[in-house]
RNA sequence: GGUGCGUUAGUUCAGCUGGUUAGAAUACAUGCCUGUCACGCAUGGGGUCACGGGUUCGAGUCCCGUACGCACCGCCA
């Protein structure tokens, strides 16, 4: 046998037993005399000793073992003078009778132990040497784990995961495409799908009326923390469904997957209209882990988010107030202990062209129960006690508040003000979840670069029913049947009610800005499709690495993907993408222009 | 497309207001060491200060540009 036992499972009750091991050396320890080899595979380390007592020619041997040498060795588990309890293997040792070199090293660019000394960018250049390390894998198993649950899930609710063309075709709307160039149709291109969208579609109108697929999904966008040219998604669509099903089923799978990976009980999701979390949170996917909602001390534009108008409670005095289509504030619990310097910090942050506030109105709450504010020049103690009334602060609180022209811009910026403090208060604690869906989103947003309607979600969501005489009317105020479910902070996955039916398909592309013919040409296939008895249906889509980021306490997906691009698109392991040569380029018909 | 930060030994970093031979830790090599597990001790090798230009008597240090990396905005139906 190669091996008799992995690194990680020797124990004192094997004290006695002859084994084989096989690993790489982490770190040999030379103490003259004898030597300690830390050998390490998938499931630990186990300290092997080599004695010139007992043999002076393989501890001789043992010492021009360097790092990461491939090396199978046997010898008798013995139990240790000195033990270790910071590993599981540390009561034992392996004394080594033999010593079989299987490959040498080179001295590895980076430490490759828990604890390394490499940056991000030498650590994906070796990426399968950072993948030897047990923080690394560790996500990598919980990745594994976390689409285990989900298909042991999804097949005990009776899903059929059905694989789905990546070479498919272009399509409007939506993030960039990657192309691909077809050799046997010259001019032509295939794209790799953004998502299976279309095509989980057409499998319910195929009858099968719960479908699901873990797949790569590709979009040609800048790349963050949080985004990848290529992802995986957890896509899933049931048929003869309404949104309520849908909420409960992917609630369960939500609920399933916490309690089986993390031991966690989640409560049931509160239901968050996405008005109430633009109008409190300034954001589609608000972290409520933590409260600090905002409060509307004037509001005189209704718009999607907030439809009444709230007269100011200041008086006429501060011009900028005076001026400000919107107020808003958040409260912020026993942090009128801020200082001047740190309420500056606050202030240069949301002054961040980034965020872009002008600037930042502050009050304490202070013991004895009157309001210190940086605009006690332009009010009386009496409006500055009616707004720490109307914000619900005690003493020993910090009230924030931004205003401006635009409800919107302004929600933005308290949403980031938000945030930051909730940071700084220490009430984003990794390991606490708060889960949530966001429901009723519009179904269009204003695009100011293509001066047109946009789909909020994408062009075949569903209208909410009794919003559809609006379409004619008013269709920036349309709501969809749409929902994304927003752990933490994060849209962890999102989906609608589609539309099932020809007609109202048509009309909504139309609304889009599709003429008939570019409806045909691009969605012909699902509008003829939808002509031969559609069934009503809907669906979502996880995001794959954000949610196993979650659960693994990562500030990055790429923690979680074993081999994965970097700010610029590239994989600096591969250094892809590259270029082509001429023979390959006539083949494809291609002609490269790269403009300098 | 834009904003900010960064690039110095294999690696992680320090290097002030411009001034003699660019440092530390770790890694590596050699030697000593029989209970280490962040072993210890000693010695040694290791640098195109990202690249190009400028200012200056003199640039790792100041200025401009480029490249690359990270975070973010735009973008991501």
């Amino acid at each position: 046998m190669f091996r008799t036992n992995t690194c990680g499972e020797l124990r004192l009750s094997d004290a006695g037993k002859e084994v084989t091991l096989a690993g790489w050396v982490q770190r040999a320890r030379k103490m003259g005399g004898m030597t300690f080899v830390d050998l390490r595979d998938r499931y630990g380390i186990t300290q092997l000793v080599f004695n010139a007592e007992t043999d002076a020619e393989l501890c001789e041997q043992s010492n021009h073992l360097g790092r990461e040498f491939v090396i199978q060795v046997t010898g008798v588990v013995n139990e240790r003078s000195a033990k270790n309890n910071k590993i599981p293997t540390g009561e034992i040792e392996i004394i080594v009778n033999k010593l079989n070199i299987l490959n040498t090293s080179d001295v590895p660019p980076f430490t490759i132990e828990d604890e390394s000394d490499g940056g991000d960018d030498i650590r994906m250049k070796y990426r399968y040497l950072d993948l030897r390390r047990n923080p690394v894998r560790k996500n990598l198993e919980l990745r594994h784990k976390f689409a285990f649950e989900v298909r042991r899930y999804l097949d005990q609710q009776g899903f059929l995961e059905i694989e789905t063309p990546i070479l498919v075709n272009s399509t409007p709307e939506g993030a960039r495409d990657f192309v691909v160039p077809s050799r046997m149709n010259p001019g032509q291109f295939y794209a790799l799908p953004q998502s299976p969208q279309t095509l989980k579609q057409l499998c319910m109108v195929a009858g099968i009326d719960r479908y699901f697929q873990i797949c790569k999904c590709f979009r040609d966008e800048d790349l963050r923390a949080d985004r990848q040219p290529e992802f995986t998604q957890i896509d899933c669509e049931m048929s003869f469904v309404e949104q309520e099903d849908i909420l409960q089923m992917f609630e369960g799978m939500s609920r399933h997957l916490f309690k089986s990976i993390l031991n966690i009980d989640i409560p049931t999701l509160p239901r968050m209209t996405w008005a109430n979390a633009m109008k409190y949170y300034g954001s589609d996917k608000p972290d409520t882990r933590f409260g600090m909602e905002f409060v509307e001390l004037k509001n005189n534009q209704p718009d999607n988010a907030s439809r009444e108008i709230v007269d100011s409670i200041f008086p006429a005095g501060f011009g900028v107030f005076d001026e400000a289509a919107y107020i808003g504030g958040i409260c912020c619990e026993g942090q009128a202990v801020y200082t001047r310097k740190q309420i500056d910090q606050l202030t240069d942050f949301v002054k961040r062209p980034q965020i872009g506030a002008k600037g930042l109105v502050y009050a304490r709450v202070q013991e004895d129960g009157t309001v210190k504010s940086s605009v006690d020049k332009f009010y009386s103690q009496e409006v500055l006690q009616q707004l720490a009334e109307k914000m619900n602060a005690k003493a020993g609180d910090l009230i924030l508040i931004l205003s401006g022209a635009d409800a919107m811009k302004v929600r933005k910026q308290l949403c980031e003000l938000r945030l930051e403090m909730g940071s700084r208060m220490g009430l984003r604690d990794k390991s606490k979840f708060s889960c949530l869906w966001v429901i009723d989103f519009p179904m269009y947003e204003w695009s100011d670069e293509e001066q047109r309607l946009m789909a909020m979600h994408h062009p075949f969501t569903s209208p909410k029913p009794e919003d559809i005489p609006l379409l004619d009317t008013d269709p920036a105020s349309v709501r969809a049947n749409a929902y994304d479910m927003v752990v933490n902070g994060v849209e962890v996955g999102g989906g609608s009610i589609r539309i099932h039916d020809a007609k109202l398909q048509q009309k909504i592309f139309e609304i889009l800005g599709f003429t008939p013919e570019q409806a045909q040409l691009k969605f012909g296939f699902l509008m003829n499709a939808f002509k031969f008895g559609a069934p009503p249906h809907g669906g979502l889509a996880y995001g794959l690495d954000r949610f196993v980021s979650l659960f693994a306490g990562l500030d990055s997906i790429r923690d979680c993907i074993a081999f994965p691009k970097n700010n610029s698109g590239r994989d600096v392991m591969l250094d892809a993408p590259g270029y082509l040569d001429q023979k390959q380029l006539d083949e494809l018909s291609l002609v490269v222009d790269v403009k300098e």
